[in-house]
RNA sequence: GGCCCGUUCGUCUAUCGGUUAGGACGCCAGGUUUUCAUCCUGGAAAGAGGGGUUCGAUUCCCCUACGGGCUACCA
């Protein structure tokens, strides 16, 4: 039974990155038919944010990701906080302690800030004996200084010894154990380091495979040696490559995000809008992440996440890391649009079609049948429903003293009894007729009318307009027009 | 600085020693459309550099360069 974790730390709002790690796990596990758990790794008291709990849930609603196991979940392996672990990480602690893959260190803050002046400072297996520790010191003197003083507890790790740790993406990576620190296990406030924790609890939790960011690739040869001092197996590992900044260097960043307006967030935090707000659809940001790093979902791209799943493969990730691209994830969002079924639209974004809803009732899914093929973002929707919703207020003169070089007025007025006297399927062939009879351009009446229904020349068909906003509506805006331009 | 990982069009990627190096986004041109958008057709655009190995290297190895990550009692 594969069971594949997503162990985000709550400190702030999971970014894109977070969502793709989540993402490929879910997709893994969906594909295995393995157990998907999530894990909140809190163990640092300081940094944790009120909400970001509540949010990593909402981005996982939001996706519609299932979580099997997991702080609200429950399941066999709980508690999933690792806040509410500390007995287990207690227990642990002193086995490794007890077999002499770990020690108590009475170093401080302080003297290690010290010690860390000189830059290629390490406390290892050279260094160690220089400080207060419990390999250093003889047993009483180190049982009294426990008993006064703060102190962590590290991992013994002996010098010169080539590593090998393997990685289903990346192979086998050697490292020689003098470039590791004793790394701190147990902090001074009795909670567990990332790495302690996160061994402990994989290994407790039945994790089968690791699938998390490049970042922690170069602690994995310390994970590994802790899995040996207990005797456990490693779980294989995929480290997945970084997502970068479009442009310029370094990991994608909320700053370049927020110059080059898009976003690293899935939804809302604060004041800060997500790629939601940003008009994308959950479906969407989804299929482009998927693809991002990896030659996966690349062709015929596939929104469903479970049609997803079937297709998904870990040798379609690459090893370098990828730049985010907006443009590329807008080009998605424009074919999820004019795929996705209107009634479904409607009923997900009410907010967005509110208006259009109250100002034609019963044409409203025809028009957003027709405008949904034309947006490329959920944002773009306000601009081009305003035409059926309200009269326009401003009209482009350019484009109305250009019509007026070649038509009069007194002509462009009789294209309202033409309106008038027409029914919806004759106005084009009755405007046509005009146009012929009085030798003036259909395309500059054309022209006109979209101008005085739209206000300028973008937009949907002209037809389709007047028959969604009817006659009367369409009457109106042309007199608006006819009686601005007669005042000029 | 040290350690680790990486490097194919501007961007995301295909290629598992022999290809006119393919696709997608973006860009440019043309077509369809009464306009705009869509849509269709076409185009420009890439193996970081240097050494090996080989009949042959984008592909395997080494060096250099460049990019990225880690180097906390943060995850």
């Amino acid at each position: 039974m594969v069971r594949v974790r997503f162990a985000p730390s709550p400190t702030g709002p999971i970014h894109i990155g977070g969502v793709r790690t989540a993402l490929y796990n879910y997709l893994f596990k969906l594909k295995k038919k393995g157990k998907f758990i999530l894990r909140l790794e809190d163990t640092d008291e300081s940094r944790k944010v009120v909400g970001a709990e509540k949010y990593i849930y909402d981005v996982l609603d939001y996706y519609k990701i299932k979580v099997d196991e997991g702080p609200r979940e429950g399941g066999g392996f709980g508690p999933y906080r690792q806040s509410e672990r500390r007995k287990v990480y207690n227990k642990y602690i002193n086995l490794l302690i007890e077999n002499g893959a770990a020690y108590y260190c009475y170093t401080s803050r302080e003297e290690l800030l010290q010690a860390r002046v000189k830059k290629d400072f390490s406390y290892n297996s050279k260094t160690r004996m220089k400080f207060k520790n419990s390999l250093s010191l003889d047993k009483e003197e180190s049982l009294s200084l426990m008993k006064k003083q703060k102190y962590v507890v590290r991992l013994k790790v002996d010098g010169n010894i080539k590593l090998r740790v393997t990685d289903l993406l990346r192979g086998t990576i050697t490292v020689n154990s003098n470039n590791l620190e004793d790394k701190i296990l147990m902090k001074e406030d009795g909670l567990p380091t990332y790495h302690f924790a996160n061994v402990v609890d994989d290994h407790l939790m039945k994790i089968t495979t690791i699938i998390r960011g490049e970042e922690w690739l170069p602690s994995l040869p310390i994970h590994k040696l802790i899995y040996d001092a207990f005797g456990w197996d490693m779980p294989s590992t995929v480290h997945l490559p970084l997502i970068l900044n479009p442009s310029g260097s370094g990991k994608l960043s909320k700053r370049d995000a927020l110059q080059n307006n898009y976003s690293i967030f899935p939804i809302k935090w604060g004041e800060l809008d997500g790629l939601k707000e940003k008009g994308l659809l959950p479906d969407v940001q989804l299929a482009y992440i998927s693809q991002l790093g990896s030659s996966f979902n690349s062709e015929n791209i596939e929104l469903d996440i479970n049609k997803m799943s079937k297709k998904f493969n870990l040798s379609a990730l690459q090893k370098g890391g990828a730049r985010f691209d907006f443009d590329k994830a807008k080009s998605i969002n424009q074919k999820g649009l004019s795929e996705i079924n209107t009634q479904f639209l409607m009923s997900e974004h009410p907010r967005i079609f509110k208006k259009l809803e109250l100002a034609l009732p019963d044409q409203a899914d025809k028009v957003v049948d027709l405008i949904k093929t034309r947006v490329t973002l959920l944002t773009d929707f306000d601009l081009e429903l305003k035409t059926f919703i309200v009269d326009p207020v401003d009209f482009d003169e350019s484009v109305s003293s250009r019509i007026l070089n070649s038509i009069s007025i007194v002509d462009l007025s009789l294209l309202k009894s033409c309106i008038q006297q027409s029914t919806n399927d004759s106005i084009k062939d009755d405007i046509y007729r005009i146009s012929v009879e009085r030798k003036l351009n259909f395309g500059k009446l054309m022209q006109f009318l979209r101008l005085s229904l739209v206000g300028n020349l973008s937009g949907p068909d002209v037809f389709f307009i007047i028959k969604m906003v009817g006659k009367n509506v369409t009457l109106r805006r042309l007199n608006l027009l006819l009686e601005k331009l007669k005042k000029q």
